[in-house]
DNA sequence: CCGTATCCTTTTCGATACTG
DNA sequence: CAGTATCGAAAAGGATACGG
């Protein structure tokens, strides 16, 4: 049994899917991965996500630590940017890994 | 855009999580990657999953080609056998690095 | 032994309208 | 610009009982 912020997973591998599992949050993390995006280049680079949902996931990956959240108030408009934390990077491998694959099984399907 | 087995992806990474993702599929590939178990021998190793779920989730598996199903009918009682297919092999490494980042971010929090 | 059937709860995701 | 509020649909998963 693993523990990860209060949580419990059965599994190594259940810890990890907890984390960036679920239908959006790999795509985030895949478009973070070059550099900071702010919410609406997010939006543009994923079209079929909700806002809503977009929300949703940034907060979560915000909570378990690999996303940071920086907001710009000097004056409006407003302006938050999205980036990996130093804990999210060592995602990097791992998201590239699951994007290569995802292009393998196209191509030998 | 990123087609498999009908299914539409918006990410190379959704293709891929959308055929390990969920919060078993990943367990099971963890227990398949040593080799051939049993339907029980899996009960076994992942004693939270329920059999509905187990089953669910290895046809899941079965239909996108991941894995095998072998049957045993010779003779009562019956025996059922799970294995990666080839196809369900070209994971494995991909199944490692998320036990590894999952043990890795247990140990760093 | 290896599941399926039934019913239910929880989680996730979407559509749309609206706000500081 | 960057979200939230509300409502609802769909998918995933769980509990338990039963069947070939």
């Amino acid at each position: 049994m693993h523990k990860f912020k209060g949580k419990e997973y059965p599994c190594c591998t259940s810890l990890t899917m907890g984390i960036i599992g679920g239908k959006w949050k790999t795509v985030i993390l895949y478009h973070l991965m070059e550099g900071t995006l702010r919410y609406n280049e997010l939006r543009k680079e994923i079209p079929s996500v909700t806002e809503r949902t977009l929300s949703l996931q940034l907060k979560n990956l915000e909570t378990d630590g690999v996303i940071k959240r920086k907001v710009y108030t000097s004056k409006p408009p407003l302006k938050v940017e999205y980036s990996l934390t130093e804990f999210g990077k060592t995602l990097i491998p791992l998201i590239k890994s699951i994007a290569d694959w995802g292009d393998y099984a196209v191509k030998n399907h």
